[in-house]
DNA sequence: CTGAAAGCGCTAACAT
DNA sequence: ATGTTAGCGCTTTCAG
């Protein structure tokens, strides 16, 4: 039924060692031409596929890489595993795909069985800006890549949005309609997206000069809707005038404000404008439609697995960049003028 | 770094068959008590971890198995890879999911390529009715289980929505509502999810004692957006009155449906109401939001990799049995009454 | 250019 | 109860 390597030598009478060595690309220039054609017919004829166990065994890799991810459910992530693997098959390499639910013990945990696969590689969209699994990563010096989240000290390359950008054109796109009180719906500061997105917000309040008093920010306890709603919450409670304008951290976060101003008895865009992050799927289709910055999800899988397979198939480890990738501002019904009484 | 079983029971003073045997819970019995110990000890110390591919290649499994999606990013599927994750996790196993973009051929492809990696069973969300893959599945005697689509034949277990029922309950909910004329969008022929619920809308038409003239039905070329606006368009360039509901195949063709209404001048739920099929994340915030059938998704992924690792674990394949999942209706914004005039 | 031989790390039959 | 041995299927030195 499968064949294996012996069999197939053993058809084109030669030494495995000899098939082996046709076989496989890199090696084939030291078997004569002939024979190569002969081994490789028969290898097709006989339907011959390669125990990439063995194989494995005795190369040392797996031809697998670990992708690691908070939640597939989430939207952002599909995008980017579909543009990991579309680099990854055409290489051999497998994506080993593990959901942490952003909870750190299951990522060390995780990680350990994607190590005891002998991962060639990792891809991890769940770095905290402190992440033990990326410095035990850096310990073993396993390639591995980071996508959409940074760490605070920069150990491995990482393939990013440009968030610092795309805080000021948000905000210029506000102010631009009007606003003058804009506040920030933070996500969690233990993630760079969270982090960067409230520095930056801070930075340029400041640099457009508007008042940092009307301007506040709340950090939320996750990425999600329900956290949205209570961040509002929260900020609605506030003395003093309303904000006509909120910069969320990302879109679950955007919704979950819009839902949180409707309870309140709010209209957006009329009464408050939001702007969310990464334009995941629907929010061209949800009420109302979500302003939002387009990730290049696909293309950010792309780049962050083309490292890898650079770094795993060469031998040196690349320095570790930053590649940041630039989000489109897609306007969508969310944003409007600032009201004007 | 990686210690192996000989430096464990090289540490622990004794051979690595019997280290083996100590650390496989199958075969600790065969080892004294305090043996089993020391080398547990002495393991747990050296961080041991298994080489898989040695082990794999020794017992002919590689503790993996095959996911066929045909593509992540349509939000069905997630939560169904979540839901196989649970169960096969804690089972030692990992999942290698691939998609396959609903294409024949690159399914053929990404099965060789999964077969090469010695997949020890199937999971398959990507059926057609009349499917290669599932033959050559069946003919290497695989373990394999389908979800969410059967087979034309039944040779494999599956597991899936009650999809007769729910037909039922969609003309039984909206014949409550008034309606009478009642179309239905299709989803492609080959797939069961098309078939099966064209076959049933026809026959509960026909129970309920509607016209079938008045209900007129469209098979659309793929789930998705644009096929349904398609569908909807040709539905309503037909003569004669419109339709007051339609019953779309999945909720993607009834997003595509509604669009296509407003296209055309038309309200949901005021002129024609629209019913989807599996309640995808964010039917709830679309507007209007969907009435739509919950498939159990994440259980359903739970059953399909329990039968599929009873079945690796065990050696007797099972009967081929289909697993029905009941599958609450979900009424919201996008049925209502029909029409008076 | 091809053959021979060793060995990756593990398990399982067999021997002690 | 433990040790011995062989071998899963492959690649890769090293000889010839």
């Amino acid at each position: 039924m499968v064949s294996t390597l012996a069999d197939v030598a053993e058809a084109a009478g030669v030494h495995p060692g000899t098939a082996s060595k046709a076989l496989n690309p890199e090696s084939r220039h030291l078997v004569a031409a002939e024979t190569v054609k002969r081994v490789l017919e028969i290898a097709t004829k006989m339907n011959y596929q390669p125990n990439s166990l063995a194989r494995g065994l005795r190369t040392k890799r797996s031809y697998t890489v670990g992708f690691m991810v908070p939640d597939l459910i989430n939207p952002l992530f599909p995008p980017i595993v579909r543009g990991v693997e579309a680099v990854l098959g055409p290489a051999g390499l497998s994506a080993l795909i593990v959901n942490t639910d952003n909870d750190p013990k299951r990522e060390m945990q995780l990680f350990d069985t994607l190590v005891n696969r002998r991962c060639d590689g990792f891809i991890l969209a769940t770095a905290f800006r402190n992440d033990p699994v990326v410095k035990e990563i850096v310990k073993r010096k396993i390639p591995a890549v980071l996508v959409n989240r940074l760490t605070e000290t920069q150990l491995l390359p990482a393939v990013v949005g440009d968030e610092a950008i795309e805080v000021r054109e948000a905000i210029d796109h506000l102010v631009k309609l009007g606003h003058r009180r804009i506040a920030h719906v933070a996500g969690p500061q233990n993630l760079s997206t969270g982090y960067i997105r409230l520095r930056a917000f801070k930075e340029v309040i400041n640099a457009v000069g508007l008042a940092e008093a009307d301007c506040p920010t709340v950090v939320s306890t996750g990425y999600n809707e329900s956290a949205g709603m209570d961040a509002i919450a929260k900020l609605l409670a506030r003395p003093g005038p309303r904000p006509t304008a909120i910069l969320a951290a990302n879109d679950q976060l955007a919704i979950g404000v819009i839902d949180g101003l409707k309870a309140a008895g709010l209209d957006c865009p009329r009464d408050i404008s939001v702007i969310g992050f990464n334009d995941i799927p629907m929010m061209d289709r949800v009420h109302p439609t979500l302003t939002t910055f387009a990730l290049p999800k696909h293309q950010m899988g792309v780049e962050a697995a083309e490292i890898l397979r650079a770094w795993i198939e060469g031998d040196a480890a690349p320095e570790p960049k930053i590649v940041y990738l630039r989000c489109p501002l897609v306007i969508r019904e969310s944003t409007g003028p600032a009201p004007t009484n």
